[in-house]
DNA sequence: TTCCAGGTGCATA
DNA sequence: TATGCACATGGA
């Protein structure tokens, strides 16, 4: 997308395909603030702090993002992709599943073709600025941990409890503690921080990434990194998902969650079916390949603002 | 009071 | 391999 960078800003004026608000209530982060019309995003030991530009007709008309560490934001943001191309890319993904199960369709819940082209287009349109950010590795696989079984007001507050518990105090927040920081806290640590019988798998998920590679896993195969993830105990196929999708930006895997859930039952499931959550993600993956970590995003903001 | 939330591990069949 | 249950916590 459009974009220019000054020296402690990034400039946006491409709306169509930047939203603060969709990119940071969507779920896929849990560290941010909203004060007024501004959003302040944290990252590590950095922040961001997002302005809208306002017309003189009230009209938001681009973004002012002001920080210190404008290369690490532009890549936060993943600046540098065309998410227009992204949400027609989907559409045509999408279409040409529908043209493949026609006949299927007839049996459908949702038996129309028609409204469930309208589906996905609505669910594009309804988040239409949403960008996937390239988080952290450790923030998300922290994060993400705590996120199973737990709703996102808690986890925010974990997590902030966390950053003050160990993190670097900053001035005006505490940064995202390092994984040297977090090996010095317990069980009852993170007990104390609300997280409940989560403790004591981030307590194994810290161990897990003292003995990590970092660059090594990133030149697994996916399969491969899978099964690196789910031999911690405390991460499961869900979390995996997230920690591949929002920790390392890929878009092949499709996190599914009570929300995907309802979504796959209420416009994919067409004979009314039982499904796991894992045969819920093969099929879903099947249909959007290497767009899926985009368009769950999409589905999950959708669905959860019902 | 009960249900639910960006689930997972473990016992059981 | 598949299914069902327990697991902390707080907001609705």
């Amino acid at each position: 997308m459009d974009y220019r960078t000054q020296k402690d800003a990034i400039i946006i004026d491409d709306i169509s395909q930047f939203n603060a608000q969709h990119i940071l209530e969507c779920g896929q982060i849990f560290r941010y603030q909203k004060q007024g019309d501004i959003y302040t995003v944290f990252s590590k030991d950095k922040l961001a702090q997002i302005v809208p530009q306002i017309d003189t007709n009230s009209h938001v008309v681009g973004y002012k993002i002001i920080t210190h560490d404008v290369e690490y934001f532009v890549k936060f943001f993943d600046l540098d992709n065309d998410y227009n191309k992204v949400k027609q890319n989907i559409i045509l993904k999408y279409n040409n599943y529908l043209t493949k199960n026609e006949s299927q369709l007839a049996n459908s819940s949702i038996n129309d073709t028609q409204s469930q082209q309208n589906f996905i287009q609505r669910a594009l349109s309804f988040g239409s600025g949403i960008r996937l950010l390239c988080q952290d590795h450790l923030e998300a696989i922290i994060c993400f941990v705590i996120s199973q079984n737990n709703n996102i007001k808690k986890i925010q507050k974990i997590i902030e409890q966390i950053c003050e518990k160990c993190g670097l105090d900053m001035g005006n927040f505490y940064a995202f503690p390092t994984l040297k920081q977090l090996s010095k806290l317990s069980v009852q640590d993170f007990k104390d921080c609300g997280a409940g019988y989560r403790a004591e798998y981030l307590v194994n998920t810290v161990q897990f990434l003292q003995t990590f590679d970092d660059q090594n896993f990133m030149k697994l195969s996916l399969d491969d990194q899978i099964s690196t993830l789910l031999s911690v105990k405390g991460i499961g196929a869900k979390v995996a998902d997230c920690v591949l999708l929002f920790g390392y930006h890929n878009m092949s895997v499709f996190p599914v969650d009570t929300w995907i859930e309802k979504v796959y039952n209420t416009y994919f499931n067409k004979k009314n079916s039982t499904l796991t959550r894992q045969q819920i993600r093969q099929q879903l993956t099947s249909i959007f390949g290497d767009l899926s970590g985009y368009i769950q995003q999409y589905l999950f903001y959708f669905e959860r603002s019902k």
